[in-house]
RNA sequence: GCGCGAGUAGCUCAGCGGUAGAGCAACUGGUUUACACCCAGUCGGUCGGCGGUUCAAUCCCGUCCUCGCGCACCA
């Protein structure tokens, strides 16, 4: 029921109402059974050890948005949320703090008890991210929350890896990886990122063995790796060193003789066109290896730090220590040539931060699914990219897609589905490779352990974590054991996916093959990119910058319609937003406004039936009625276009400048004790269908706000909620001839900017505040009996008709759409000041009409311009001539 | 190196063939039947540079410059 507003809003007080009433009303239930169109969309699973940032509030506002405007079409919604366990960044979590607080590591616990406390760690802060969503205000599903460490979830996994193995398309095999020497264990391409690095390039010199006094010059970046090398190479077209191909050089040390060999690979450009070959550390050089039959040294121990094989004095080094030690060494034999600045491209841990370490390592790969489906989908638009570009990004990387490298030698996550026979598992460790032509009586590859599980051992390693989000679409709609549910019947495949374009290969890549390999057809059908949000410098936000504020903190001090409304503002439309607080604080501003339009509304009577008496109504009333009307239109074409700024904006520039700065002040004078009782129930139902069909409007993105308002002014029964309440699709203005929607709208424009005109004079001269003025109006139309509206806008007294006036010398004047409009000031009168005045407009004016008559002299443009555009200049022309016209008459009035 | 995107008012951004727009900031003036988280007014732009297409270019094309991003990578 109606309940009296206060003077300003205060959303603190309002927002968690709401969104429990939503819950204890079950308002977010997808339900599978219900009968409307169904409208799906999966949550990308935040980390279920992170904090709400920016970008989640960009990218679940966005998703709420697109639910909410959905079910108050009357379709049936379903936005199904979750959280993954984010392998890596969970576990160093939990280690960390067991190293802080008990100066444990994890092996000292041991895998089984280490994994409890994960899981204890999982139960104490793994809600936190799902709270702050609901502070939000997303209307997420949370009766169907999924984890990626569920139960029924994990057996997806097994069953994939077990699916995928027997197709052929999972191998295990020693290949050079990307290692972190932090996390320890291997990572997948996707995870390196490439940092350009100030390093330095060392030439040094090795001795070419048989020969008195000949060396070879070679430039490196890492010569704490040299240890490792097991060769020299040069171009075979080089003919600078051609002689030495198939002799060999002494390796400094360990010193060693090695085979200068010849291949393509080498550039005689770089350098000194001679390459040191270890295999054990370099992609390249791993391959050069496998093609001359190179031995393969590995000098490093996992951790980053150098093994035995080095040497005595570099065991058990760090490796950048190394580097130092080695360039020292060899300068200490005279072998160093020289040291160079040098910029290059490091590979770096993503979530680590530190170099990665190329290593020769036994890891699982997946040769992927269904790539053609999947690149034949995006490319056909079957499922749309938005925007568009990013097509290509995906284009770009599918067609030079390589195996996935998806074990991980971590302990959270879903352990590799793969059992060894106990008295073969250390000779099956090392076996170069291993496929579904080794499964049998040694290998068990299951979803379920073996039936004599003391005679075998598992493979300790767990599986990516995309490997388990790739899933996330179709496995969190039913289990593996089920061919269907209902669920997934009904929402399957979801309709939009909101997510970041950063992870187009990590996870909507994969989640489009993992769509076609396991249901048979793709798991979406529009998939929308947001972008990265920056601080006002272009900078990323990130917690070391500390640039990145916290969202509860804004939520606190905004509210969250008022974030939600201040960022959808600047809400990408292809390109990074540039987040700006001021934007936010707008927001807030927004949603007082509307408190407060309402709040005057409610002032002036209590709410009507809202059935529009057509014949009372003003032309503002209908001027108003039709700018929303086409207010829907326009949001309708937005919504279209997911752009989620326009949209904001518009809803803004009507509320705030057409209904609160127009139209509402236009009907002050509806509520005077002189207004008759026709006229005041006229402008209070078009306020009351106005003001609800723009809280219906506004609700995707203000939804708390339009709920209190919705209930406050008494708009609904008191028993349904504004966000199930369908738009209805009957336009406001349907009993209205169009003619007549016409002729008002007209006529409005032309008195709002006579208003204009009316208090930049009363500016002009000083007068803004004062309301007693007297205008005259020298009307264009006689039959002008508009002047009381015009006066409650333009703040006067008097709106003196009289055609044909003539001022005196010196009464400000100005030319409207209504009329010559006059200012007489009583003995005020400064006629060099007028004369400035006019003068100034006249300048701008002639502007005008040189530019428009240039264009009409053209030849060119009246012979072949279309007709309308001829036909407009022409209008425009004489606009301006006769507005230049009349402004040299004032200004010769003047004397 | 290849590809993508951006450069419009002091700031954050819209517009993308036919009279350059908003909000903020600045300045002037204001308590008026809600709102100072407000109201009214003003100032502010060779639409990154240079060419081209067109009757007409901020918008299309080419090229260059600056910035950001992605991919690849020469040790």
């Amino acid at each position: 029921m109606a309940e009296e507003l206060s003077s300003g809003y205060i959303p603190g007080d309002v927002e968690p109402g709401w969104y429990n009433r939503w819950i204890d009303a079950d308002c977010f239930r997808g339900n599978e059974e219900g009968t409307g169109e169904p409208y799906s969309i999966v949550i990308p699973p935040p980390n279920v050890t992170g904090i709400l940032h920016l970008g989640h509030v960009l990218n679940n506002t966005i998703q709420d948005i697109l639910a909410r405007r959905a079910r108050m079409e009357g379709k049936e919604v379903l936005w199904l949320p979750g959280t993954d366990h984010a392998g890596i960044a969970t576990q160093s979590k939990v280690e960390q703090q067991l190293r802080k607080e008990e100066k444990l590591s994890r092996h000292d616990l041991g895998r089984d008890a280490f994994l409890e406390r994960v899981w204890e760690w999982k139960e104490k802060h793994g809600g936190i991210i799902i709270n702050q969503l609901k502070r939000l205000g997303c209307s997420c599903d949370w009766s169907r929350e999924r984890f990626t460490m569920d139960e029924d979830y994990s057996e997806w996994i097994s069953k994939i890896f077990v699916d995928l193995f027997e197709e052929g398309l999972i191998y295990r095999g020693k290949r050079m990886v990307n290692w972190c020497p932090k996390s320890l264990t291997a990572l997948s391409d996707e995870e390196v990122i490439m940092k350009p690095q100030r390093s330095k390039l060392y030439y040094m010199r090795y001795r070419i063995a048989g020969e008195e006094d000949r060396w070879v010059e070679i430039a490196t970046t890492r010569p704490e790796t040299l240890m490792g090398d097991s060769a020299i190479a040069v171009n075979p077209k080089d003919e600078r060193y051609a002689d030495l191909i198939g002799k060999s050089a002494i390796r400094p040390f360990p010193e060693k003789e090695i085979p200068v060999i010849a291949d393509e690979h080498i550039d005689p450009e770089f350098g000194t066109g001679v390459l040191k070959v270890t295999p054990a550390h370099d992609k390249a050089d791993f391959e050069i290896g496998q093609k001359n039959d190179l031995e393969i040294i590995d000098v490093f121990n996992p951790d980053g730090t150098l093994n035995e094989l080095a040497g005595p004095e570099f065991a058990g080094m760090e490796r950048f220590e190394a580097r130092k030690k080695a360039a020292e060494k060899l300068e200490e034999m005279g072998q160093l040539v020289k040291v160079e600045d040098y910029e290059n491209n490091v590979g770096f841990s993503e979530r680590a931060d530190v170099p990665i370490e190329p290593r020769i390592s036994m890891q699982w790969f997946l040769r992927y699914p269904c790539q053609k489906e999947a690149a034949e989908a995006v490319a056909n638009d079957e499922i749309r990219f938005r925007p568009e570009r990013w097509k290509k990004t995906f284009a770009f990387w599918m067609d030079g897609i390589q195996d996935w490298c998806i074990s991980r030698q971590l302990w959270w996550g879903h352990q590799i589905p793969v059992w060894y026979r106990k008295d073969m598992a250390e000779e099956l460790k090392n076996r170069e490779s291993l496929d579904l032509k080794d499964a049998g009586a040694n290998i068990h590859v299951g979803v379920n352990p073996p039936a004599d599980p003391e005679n075998w051992v598992r493979d300790e390693d767990v599986l990516d974590t995309w490997f388990s989000s790739w899933l996330w679409p179709f496995a969190t709609m039913r289990s593996s054991q089920e061919e269907s549910t209902q669920t997934l019947a009904k929402f399957y495949p979801t309709a939009d996916l909101v997510t970041g374009p950063d992870i187009i290969f990590f996870w909507v890549a994969r989640m489009i093959m993992a769509g076609y390999r396991w249901q048979g057809e793709l798991p979406f059908k529009n998939v929308f990119f947001t972008s990265i949000i920056r601080d006002r410098k272009g900078r990323k936000l990130s917690k070391s910058l500390g640039n990145s504020p916290d969202p509860l903190d804004l939520i606190d001090q905004f509210g969250a319609d008022g974030v939600r409304f201040g960022l959808m503002r600047i809400a990408p439309t292809g390109t990074d937003v540039r987040y700006d607080e001021d934007q936010i604080v707008e927001g807030r501003n927004f949603a007082n406004k509307l408190w407060n339009a309402a709040r005057y509304r409610q002032m002036q009577g209590p709410i009507t039936d809202r059935q529009l008496p057509v014949a009372d109504l003003s032309i503002y009333a209908i001027d108003i009625l039709a700018k929303l009307q086409k207010l829907e239109s326009n949001l309708a074409n937005a919504y279209e276009d997911y752009r989620f700024n326009e949209l904001t904006q518009l809803l803004y520039d009507f509320w705030w400048s057409e209904y609160c700065d127009w139209y509402l002040e236009s009907t002050k004078g509806d509520f005077s004790d002189t207004a008759s009782e026709a006229q005041r129930q006229a402008t209070l139902t078009t306020m009351d269908v106005v003001l609800e069909r723009f809280l219906m409007l506004l609700h995707p993105v203000m939804p708390h706000l339009t709920e209190e308002l919705w209930e406050k002014m008494g708009f609904g029964d008191g028993e349904t909620f504004l966000m199930l309440t369908a738009v209805p699709e009957e336009s406001v203005l349907a009993s209205v001839p169009d003619e007549q929607v016409t002729a008002a709208q007209e006529q409005v424009a032309k008195i709002y900017e006579a208003v204009g005109r009316a208090r930049n004079l009363k500016a002009e001269y000083g007068l803004g505040a004062k309301k007693d003025v007297r205008f005259i109006l020298d009307p264009s139309d006689a039959a002008f009996a508009e002047s009381e509206v015009f006066l409650t806008l333009a703040r006067g007294a008097e709106l003196d008709l009289q055609p044909g006036f003539e001022a005196e010398k010196g009464v400000p004047a100005a030319l409207t759409a209504i009329g010559k409009l006059f200012l007489p000031l009583d003995g005020l009168i400064d006629v060099d000041a007028e004369r400035d005045r006019l003068q100034k407009e006249l300048t701008k004016t002639e502007a005008e009409v040189k530019k428009v008559n240039a264009k009409l002299a053209n030849e060119n443009f009246v012979s072949r311009a279309p007709e309308a555009v001829i036909t407009e200049t022409k209008e425009r022309q004489k606009h301006w001539q006769d507005r230049a016209a009349e402004l040299e008459q004032m200004i010769a009035n003047l004397g």
